[in-house]
DNA sequence: ACAGGCGGGACTTCCCGTTTAT
DNA sequence: ATAAACGGGAAGTCCCGCCTGT
C-alpha cells in the first residue's frame, strides 16, 4: 500500500491548510469565476486532498463564505481604506486608489477585474446568505470611505460633499465597480482613467499628471 | 413509434425558433447567470428540442454571442440611447435613466442587474471571442452617451463636459454598472439614487423630486 | 435569402455524386474506423448536404454496403485477383502481394490496414446484413486464390497445394488479414515480411531478395 | 434525501470495484466493440455508479488501457503461453490452439473472434497510446511461441524453424488472428481448421483426426 | 486531522434519421 | 433532386457531497 508511505508525510497543521485552502481558493475564483471552479480545482490548487477540504468546508458555499469574509475584506481593507484614511484628504485618497490601480493594471498587461465585484455578480445569484456576506463587504466599504468624507467637511475641507458623504461614497464605489467590469471587458484601464479625471474635477481637486489641460 | 405522430405537427419555422431560444436564454443568463443556465435550462424555457437548438447554436459560447448581439444590445439602444438622444439634453437623459431605473426596482422588488453588466464579467473569463463581444456593446453604449454629450456641449449647452465628453460617458457607464451590481447585491436602489443625485449636481442640474435639500 | 443564390450552382449529377460519396465514405472509414465516422464527415468530406446523401443513403447501413460492394470489392480484385491470375505461378502471385504491400508501407510510413479486415471486425457485429456482404468478399477473395492454385496444381506446377486449394487459399487469406492487422499495429511491415518468407519456404519457393539465407 | 440511506450499506473495496468493471468492460468490448460500448453500458453490466467508474477509470481509453494490459494479456497467456509451453513441443501446442479454438467454436455456435484482434484494429486508430498497448500485446504473445519454437530447435526436434522462429512465431500469429477475424464474418470455424490443416503439414506434424487424407 | 473511494446525477456536445420546403 | 430545419436521445466527461478508513 501507498497509503502508509503517504501518511507518513502527514502534518497537522489545520490552520495552515485552511489558508492555504482559502488562497488557493480566492485566485481561482478571480481567475476563472466561482461557477467555473470546481472544487477539485481547489484540491489541486492547493495541494490537499478531498478529505481535507471536506474537513474544513463541507460545501462550495461554505468555501465562499470564507473567502468574502476572510479575504475580499482584507483586499478592500489594504487596498481602499487604509489609502484613503492615510492620505492627507479623503478626496486625494479616491483618486488616488483610482489612478494606482490603472498604473498597476497597465503594467501586469492582464486584468481580472475587482474582487469583491466579480463575485458579487455570480454570489448574489447563487444563494441569499453569500449575496449577505457580499453585501456587508459592500457597506464596510462605502461607510470607511464616508466616514472620511465626511471628517473632511466638517473641517471645512471638503464643501463638495455638500451633506451626502453616504451619496458620495456610494457613486465612488459604483464608480470603481464599474470601471473595473469594463476594465475587465476591455483589457484596458482607460475606464478608469476617465473615473480618476471626472473625480479631480468634481472634487476641486488640480488635473493629474497623465492629463491634458 | 411516437416520432412519426409527433412529427405530423412539425412547422418549418427557423426565424421564430431562434428568436424563442434567444429570448429563453437572455431571460435565463439574466434571472441565473451565464454558467449556471445550463443548455437544458434553455431547452425547456423555449419549448424547443436539444436537436433545433444544436441546429441553430452549436455550441453554448454560440448561444451567448447571439444573446448579446441581438438582446442585451437592443436593449440598451431601447434604454439607453433612445433616452439620452430623444431627452431636452444629454444631462437630462443620463439623470432620467438612473431615476426611472430605480423607480422601476422599487417597483418590482427584486433586482436582477444590468443585462450587460450580469454577462460582462462572466463572458469575459470564458473566451476572448465573448470578452470581444461584451466589449463592442460597452463601446457602443459610450460612443452614443459622448456623441449627445458632445453636441450638447458644441451648443454651449454643456459646460461641464470640459472637452471631454468620452471621458464623461465613460464615467456614466461605469457608474451604471455598478451601480447595477451593487443594488443586485443590496437588493435595493439607492446605489442608483446616489449616483443620480451626484450627477445632478456635477452636470448643473437641479435637485429631483425625491431628494432632501 | 442566400438560398436563391446557391441553388444555381446545383447540379443533377446522381452518378457522380454517389461516387463521390461512397469514395469519401470508404476513405474515411478506413481512417477512422465505421462506428467513428459519422455521417456528417461524409456530408463534409464528400462536399454534399445533408439531404442529397440521405437520398441516395437512407440509413449508414446502406452506405456502408455500397462502400463494401462497390469499394472494398473493386480493391481486392485489383490488388489480388489481377495480381495472383496475371502471376507466372499461383504461389509467385501470393507472394508478391505481401512483398509489395509490405514495401509500399515501408514507403508511405503509416499503416492503415485492409480494407476489408477493418471493417471485418465492426461490421459482423453492427448488423447481420452487413456480416453477410463482409463474407462474400471473403469467399470471393479466397475463391480466386484457391482457383488458381488448383488450376497450378493439376497442371503438375504445385504439389504443396495437396489436394486442399481452399485450404491453402484459406490459410493466405487468414495470413494476410492478421498480418496487415498487426502491422497496423505496430505501425511496420516486418509481420507481413515475415509471412512472405514463411510462404515461400512453404511453397517451395527461393528465398527472397530481402531475405537472409 | 434518499443518498443517506443507499450511503449505508457501501463498502469501500477498491480492488473488487476494479476487478468488476474491468471484467464488464472486457466482455462488453469483446462483445459489441470498444465504440460500440457505452460507458453507460460498462456502468450497467458491472453494477457501478457513474461516479464509481470517474474514479478509477476518467476516461473510456483509461479503461481501454486497463482492459488490454490485465485482462487480454491474461488471456493470452492462459490461451497460448500456457498451451505452446506445457505441450510435448511447441508445434503440438501451437497447432492444439487452433484446433481446440475451432471446436470450442462449433460449440458454442456464435464466434465473437480474438480478444486481441477485436481490439486491435478499432484501438490502434483511436489513439497512440492504445495503439502501444496492443503492440506489447503481440509483442509478447510473439516472443512466448518463438521462444518455444527455438528451444524445440536448438534441441534438435524442429528442423522446419530453419533459423526463423520470430518469423515462424510472428506467421503463426498472424494466421489465427486472421483466421478468428474470417470466423467471426462468416461465424464458422472452417478458416482455423484450414489453418491448422497447413501448420500440420508445415511443421511435419501427421494429419488430425477430423481431416480427411 | 486527514486520505480518498464512492454515489448519483447532469453537464455540453453532437449524432442519426426524417420531414418540410424549394 | 436538393437544402435545411428539426426530433429525440445518448455520448463521454466530470462535478459536488459524503463516508469509510487511517
Amino acid at each position: 500500500m501507498v497509503r502508509a508511505e503517504r501518511a507518513k508525510f502527514r502534518k497537522n497543521d489545520p490552520a495552515g491548510m485552511r489558508k492555504r485552502v482559502i488562497d488557493a481558493a480566492a485566485c481561482a475564483f478571480q481567475a476563472q469565476g466561482y461557477g467555473a471552479t470546481s472544487m477539485h480545482d481547489v484540491v489541486r490548487a492547493a495541494a490537499v486532498t478531498g478529505g481535507a477540504l471536506y474537513h474544513h468546508f463541507p460545501t462550495k458555499k461554505d468555501l465562499a463564505l470564507a473567502v468574502v469574509a476572510e479575504r475580499v475584506s482584507g483586499e478592500i481593507a489594504d487596498t481602499w481604506i487604509a489609502a484613503v484614511d492615510g492620505a492627507p484628504s479623503g478626496a486625494e485618497g479616491i483618486v488616488g486608489v483610482f489612478e494606482e490601480t490603472a498604473d498597476a493594471l497597465d503594467r501586469q498587461g492582464s486584468v481580472s477585474g475587482c474582487p469583491l465585484g466579480n463575485l458579487a455578480l455570480e454570489l448574489s445569484l447563487a444563494d441569499d446568505g453569500l449575496r449577505r456576506a457580499v453585501e456587508d463587504e459592500y457597506r464596510a466599504w462605502q461607510d470607511a470611505i464616508a466616514a472620511r468624507l465626511d471628517r473632511d467637511e466638517r473641517a471645512g475641507r471638503a464643501d463638495f460633499v455638500a451633506g451626502d458623504a453616504a451619496g458620495l461614497a456610494g457613486t465612488v464605489v459604483a464608480m470603481f465597480t464599474g470601471a473595473m467590469s469594463i476594465a475587465k471587458a476591455r483589457q484596458d484601464a482607460t475606464a478608469l482613467r476617465a473615473c480618476a479625471r471626472r473625480l479631480r474635477r468634481m472634487m476641486g481637486l488640480p488635473a493629474g499628471s497623465g492629463d491634458q489641460g
